[in-house]
DNA sequence: GTCAATGTGTTGTCCTGACATTCGGCCGGG
DNA sequence: CCCGGCCGAATGTCAGGACAACACATTGAC
């Protein structure tokens, strides 16, 4: 067992530990390295990359983190049986659907500055009253509307624009604007349409739909988003992969 | 700043990273670290407790992965802002539904050795046809019905009885069973209530479900487990958080 | 007074080394 | 033939050190 061929590039501003982790990915998503395949022990991975144990252990625990390859100790490291999909990231409706393939646009709805309301207030962790931006966007997939997004910022970080939001994703613009999405917390749960929500969304008064609320915070620790979304059940469903340890 | 008291135990068998996380997690769950504080830098932190500083990284980056600190190069370590809630981790129902104070029970519907169906097969990367043990469940919160699970186990590791599955979780089950559940993937969406099911949850026909297939997989990488869930969307909703690096 | 350069403190990455724990197969005794 | 103990191999944990990259505040130049 030598495994994929794998070398790393030492004068890449990219981490050494993250060039490894790509390449083992790259290779298990070509097939390259079957289900149930062992990877080399660690020691032997760290000789013929010319690595310490450390980093190319830090490589195989970010595969561990993604769900990807599982280890036990006393045995070795193998890759998931089973085909492995991506799961929810920090990513942007906008972002998913591109990377599938299919044609996301965006109809805004309403983007002005309002007095907080007070759920949302506790959310973001402001003062209700206070001032932020709100948002309201209709989705559409490959022109057939498949979401109704409602959004909340504080204002202070990044200026939202109509012509940014047609074009790009929420997420896309934070970035853009320096503000580093670190993580967020997300209840997902499922509710009928009213009538309002049925006519926007091309479905039936009643008819199912999935909810998530989510609020993002940025490396500060600071909440930079809370947003509440409703999609057409009949049209999309959300992925999530769990990993321990 | 000088932090909350930490204190590890060098004869315990509970890794030192881990007591130090622990104990970190429970000063902020007690509100002694408050959202926005600041922790000691890593060198301070490893000072102070007598350990090296990739023990203390080691504890912090436990902590980031679970969305409760969030670290900045350059700057230092935060407490995320607002309240954090747990998201869903690999425990089953029964667990969850025990630990927020309400009583969890069981009907079981159907246990019985089948013919593994394609979807399933192909889920749990078993030939088609071939034994697996098939489970359906009503269950309970509070004497209230809440959900109707499903699940498929391939036969080999652990027999299922009756009376062990009402009186406790599967995932506890398989657990004791030394199954080791270490990851899984799932999908989360909503649909309408069929006449059977909506009568069996005490709701109307065409009520909207909260919908969840789960293939888990243990230390092995084989699955072990795969289901497919309808919560009542008005009683029930999860919960996810996502944290990245 | 404004803006650029510098300095300090912090996390990010990477290295070497060591021992503990666990698993599973080998081998020998009964 | 079966079973138990031994042992090698792999991951898990921990130490201590070094330098890089980065953010922020301070200082200095213009």
């Amino acid at each position: 067992m030598t495994g994929p061929e794998i070398a790393v590039d030492r004068s890449s501003p990219v981490p050494l530990y993250f060039q490894v982790a790509e390449q083992f990915a790259a290779a298990i998503q070509r097939g390259e390295l079957a289900p149930g395949d062992r990877l080399d022990s660690e020691l032997q991975l760290a000789d013929r990359l010319g690595l310490s144990r450390p980093t190319v252990r830090q490589a195989i625990q970010h595969l561990v983190d993604k769900g990807l390859i599982v280890r036990r100790r006393g045995v070795g490291t193998q890759v998931v049986r089973g085909e492995v999909r991506r799961g929810v990231e920090l990513t942007s409706l906008h972002d998913d659907l591109a990377r599938a393939g299919r044609q996301p646009s965006t109809s805004v709805l309403e983007l002005a500055t309002v007095a907080c309301p007070v759920e949302v207030a506790t959310a973001l962790d402001v003062t209700a009253g206070s001032e932020v931006q709100h948002l309201r966007r209709l989705r559409f997939a490959d022109g057939e509307p498949l979401a109704v997004m409602e959004n909340w910022l504080p204002l202070h970080p990044v200026r939202l624009t109509l012509d940014a939001l047609q074009a790009r994703g929420l997420y896309a613009i934070l970035r853009a604007a320096g503000i580093r999405v670190r993580g967020a917390q997300q209840r997902i749960g499922a509710r009928a349409a009213t009538g309002a929500e049925a006519q926007m969304l091309g479905e039936r008064r009643g008819a199912p739909l999935l909810t998530m609320t989510r609020t993002a915070y940025d490396d500060h620790g600071r909440y930079v988003e809370h947003g509440a979304h409703i999609y057409r059940a009949s049209r999309y469903s959300l992925e999530v992969t769990v990993a321990e340890r």
